[in-house]
RNA sequence: GCUGGAGUAGCUCAGUCGGUAGAGCGCAUCACUCGUAAUGAUGAGGUCGGGGGUUCGAUUCCCCCCUCCAGCUCCA
């Protein structure tokens, strides 16, 4: 089709493959048609798939023979001597193989997307295109994969925040979210709970000004580090920054008083908004934005006491993600070569970190000299609907902000001694962990959780006062609940409740009005029956009370 | 930021080979008074993302910009 196109990688992946392709015009999906009829051609003729070697002198006189840069600069990295290749019918690629036998196993396949991809992923150098596709041995297995993606699209957050009216985007604040009612009762929610853990915890809550003068930011070393990510402006001819993380206010109340190992650890949370100037193109709904909430905390320590407080939040950040059932995976982080502070003082705090770890027995990734600047870390990944990771939880270790404040204490040798600062968050950040939660329950948000907790509905407008006393009784009982007093028809009211993903919905009809009670459908459940109204409150009360998920609903 | 794609009513989308647009849902009004996922009728609602150009005439063709989508790069 397109003699003239480069082929440069293309290996497999988690549910199929792509291959980067340099083509000119490049390739787009109206090209999809025609090479999905060639692949169906060379899997009918199931060719073999043959084994060859080449040596890398004559694997590199092929491809300069063949004018492909791209497969030329692979072979000259490749350490081996001998360079493996796979061909079938006329076609020869490098491959370290095997992965098939021959065309012919492949059953069912479909190409998914194309887009631009940096060669060998560095900004500097061409663009290819990447073809997207999957493959699978039955056309029933690939069906399958094609219904989970589109139950993913149905998860998507972006498209229940309009839904279910939680949040909005707009032209004039690219990424910058707008919540709306339904969404800040969640946010609110969260951080109620959140409130609660941390009290329970013996953190203490501080709030530090969103805009400060460049020159703490020049002290910290964001001006020097994260200048770019940064928003200016000035005021009475001083230049200010809107700071794109908490510490160095942090840093800034510690600094007020004077403190003693007595009082350590010291725990000090802080719900901070940031701001971070990030490229157009990493925008993506909740999970990247421009503004966001940290439910940061920086806990002042001894270093002796780094290893317990860091068991102390595994065990925090892992009875919050129970609460909403949330699987996650954990990665630990250690020097990176651009760093500060002492080789000893890494190894204390890797220790530390690798320690606790162990002392939970949980598994973990291990990322070399991946961690911060100043210390390493441990983060926590959780996965959204179409299994890409988001980081929400970690929990840093730092060196340097403790050194560039001055930062002591008086230890019980009179003497003033260094603090170490750990920097942790649980949800991470709020936006995003709340699109986490929303693709999690695909919308249908536990009680404790929904916007709107129960929907009262009469069968007709003879029992709208009826509907509009269960209503307040249950206002009263504190319940986030509406009547639905349209002339629908209840059918349809209850379409629309369950659209909205309300838990309940409280059909009452005359049979209710004359007992006194409700008849009470379930989102999920269906329809549970008539109870008094008194046995409906405390059943939803104690459901909110735990925290309880949909499926722990029956227990009640 | 880069490559490719898209932007038409509140939402989801159709349409116009250049003569200023249509459906379903939603909304409003009226009728219906209904027992666990859609009762019917009528009506309102759009400077076709923004700016410039070509043209007698642009939502449609061309250029620039904005926003969104997929991926890449980035992500203390």
């Amino acid at each position: 089709m397109r003699p003239e196109a480069k082929l440069a990688i293309g290996p497999p992946i988690e549910d199929g493959f792509y291959y980067d392709i340099d083509a000119d015009p490049p390739l787009t999906e109206e090209d999809f048609a025609a090479i999905e009829s060639e692949m169906e051609k060379t899997v009918r003729a199931d060719y073999p798939f043959e084994r060859g070697e080449w040596s890398k002198d004559e694997a590199l006189a092929h491809y300069e023979r063949a004018g492909n840069p791209y497969k030329v600069e692979l072979i000259r990295d490749l350490d081996d001597g001998t360079i493996t290749y796979y061909r079938h019918d006329d076609f020869v690629d490098l491959c370290r193989g095997p992965h098939l036998p021959s065309t012919g196993k492949i059953k069912a396949f479909k190409l998914l997307s194309v887009a631009g991809a940096y060669w060998r992923g560095d900004e500097r150098r061409p663009m290819l295109q990447r073809i997207y596709g999957t493959a699978f041995p039955s056309q029933k297995e690939l069906d399958e994969h094609l219904r989970l993606l589109a139950e993913a699209e149905r998860r998507d957050h972006r498209k229940l925040g309009k839904q279910l009216d939680l949040f909005s985007f707009h032209p004039e604040g690219p990424g910058f979210p707008f919540f709306h009612a339904k969404g800040m009762i969640v946010l609110n929610q969260l951080m109620e709970f959140w409130r609660e853990e941390h009290r329970k915890r013996q953190y203490g809550e501080v709030r530090t000004p969103i805009i400060l003068e460049r020159k703490l930011w020049e002290q910290s070393g964001h001006w020097d580090h994260y200048k770019e990510n940064m928003y200016f402006t000035q005021i009475d001819e001083r230049d200010f920054a809107v700071k794109p993380m908490n510490c160095p206010g942090g840093m800034l109340i510690y600094k007020a008083t004077l403190h003693s190992y007595r009082d350590f650890p010291l725990r000090l949370a802080e719900v901070g908004t940031v701001h971070r100037h990030e490229k157009s193109g990493v925008l993506h709904g909740l999970f990247r934005v421009r503004v966001f909430t940290q439910d940061d905390a920086h806990i002042f320590m001894t270093p002796d006491q780094i290893q317990d407080e860091v068991i102390g939040i595994i065990d925090f950040v892992d009875a919050v993600y129970k609460v909403f059932g949330l699987e996650y995976a954990v990665e630990l982080s250690t020097r990176p070569e651009k760093s500060i502070g002492t080789d000893e003082m890494w190894d204390l705090a890797t220790s530390a970190l690798r320690n606790a770890l162990d002392t939970k027995g949980i598994a973990y990734k291990l990322n070399e000299g991946d961690g911060a600047f100043y210390g390493p870390k441990i983060d926590f990944h959780v996965r959204d609907c179409l299994k890409r990771s988001w980081q929400c939880a970690t929990i840093q270790l730092d060196f340097a902000m403790p050194e560039k404040f001055d930062l002591d204490y008086v230890g019980p040798d009179g003497n003033l001694h260094r603090p170490a600062v750990i920097h942790r968050v649980i949800y991470g950040a709020i936006e995003r962990f709340l699109a986490v939660l929303i693709e999690h329950f695909g919308g249908a948000f536990p009680t404790w959780l929904a916007p709107v907790q129960c929907v009262v509905i009469p069968i007709s407008d003879g029992q709208n006062a009826y509907a509009c006393q269960v209503r307040d009784r249950l206002f009263e009982a504190g319940l986030r609940v509406e009547a639905d007093l349209s002339d629908d028809t209840m059918k349809y009211k209850i379409r629309a409740a369950q659209t909205q993903q309300v838990p309940y919905m409280l059909v009452v009809g005359d049979r209710e009005r004359e007992s006194g009670a409700v008849s009470v459908r379930h989102r999920r459940k269906g329809d549970l029956g008539a109870m008094p109204l008194d046995a409906f409150v405390s059943r939803i009360q104690e459901e909110i009370a735990l925290k309880a998920l949909d499926d722990a609903v029956e227990a009640l």
